[in-house]
DNA sequence: TTCTGGAGCTAACGACGTTAGCTTACGGCA
DNA sequence: TGCCGTAAGCTAACGTCGTTAGCTCCAGAA
């Protein structure tokens, strides 16, 4: 059981610029995301976002923070709550969600070059902690993860034939993670290693 | 049944180019791919490389070619010869093994930015082929394709918890998705909406 | 011999993240 | 009241990026 860790305080003008940030990330996409373009934005010239962040890095940290605190309560609460389909297609039911409503926000939390030593520490666990919850084993939540992040980010990207109803493909994974299956190999109770 | 499309033809320069380019990508990382780099190695300057390819997304549409033929031999040959543990996981050991030869150059190709129309016709759709080929069922194979892209970007980018075997990730999604499953919904014989 | 086109070059443009160094306003304190 | 330090803005500029304009040079065809 891992627990939600504590938000880092911003001032006024930090929390400002992250929702500019965000507006810009998610109504121009990610290329129009520069400091520049941020400043100009909220009124200020460039340089002076250095005041308040050391780097636009730092900047998409603080975006990526909020992301996945938003997913870690959406998670929590669809395994808290779980609907009539079962947990498994309730939890992939709310990452969907939480993910459709930001699809900028969420490839900026997945890319392979995002610094993620700079997050939060114990963040990202929480977060996933409900993959675990929901499989109870700890190699099948690694794959109910994985599955609902390559679904998530080839949807997003539109990459599945046209035509396809993608409420099928993710019903087809959530029946797959659902059937109980025996341990592929003689598992001790252990840690879950689900994210990090 | 869709066709092996033929390959651009290139020039003895462009060849060049692109060996160098691939070189460059996994020796050095994605962001040592510069058009400058790129043509220092090959001992030019960077605007003569105009000479050759329109654009650096060009080049790297070249790139992701090779990757599209070598991922799509790689998976047509583990379906037609199958190993002891079953279609689904050949096709996924011939998956995570393609990919994990070249890792930046997977990351490219996956990547939401690059510009897929300008891909060969049909090159996509013929790559992902074996995934339906090897589920018999449209939706059960586009969630095949996006858990192996998952479990895939989640392990290049090194995501699962330290000290995950992640053999046991991989079988634990080719267990879920080997157990013969009911349609979630009667889907009449259509085309296999696999990739694009 | 002349011409043409391929393939190299230098110089430069605009955009990017970032740094150096200046100014200005405000709050605490002798 | 006068001083001082700090927060928060500014301009100018640096190095890197992809890319373009415009030149040179040379092989081979006419």
């Amino acid at each position: 059981m891992t627990s939600r860790p504590e938000r880092r305080v911003r001032s006024t003008r930090m929390a400002e610029l992250v929702r500019a940030a965000l507006g810009l990330l998610e109504t121009e996409g990610t290329e129009a995301l520069t400091m520049r373009h941020l400043a100009e934005l909220v009124g200020m010239r460039a340089p002076s976002i250095y005041k308040h962040f050391d780097s636009k890095a730092a900047l998409e940290v603080a975006l990526v923070e909020d992301a996945l605190f938003d997913m870690g309560d959406a998670l929590h609460h669809s395994v808290a709550d779980p609907g009539p389909d079962g947990p498994v297609a309730s939890l992939l039911a709310a990452y969907r969600s939480e993910a459709t409503s930001h699809p900028n926000r969420y490839r900026l939390t997945t890319s392979s070059a995002f610094p993620r030593a700079d997050l939060l520490a114990g963040l990202e666990d929480w977060a996933g902690e409900p993959f675990f919850i929901v499989t109870g084993q700890a190699y099948l939540s690694q794959a109910l993860w994985a599955f609902a992040h390559g679904t998530m980010i080839l949807e997003l990207d539109d990459r599945f034939l046209g035509g396809s109803d993608l409420d099928l493909t993710w019903q087809a994974g959530a029946v797959a993670f659902s059937v109980p299956v025996a341990p592929p190999v003689a598992e001790s109770v252990s840690v879950p290693p689900v994210g990090r």
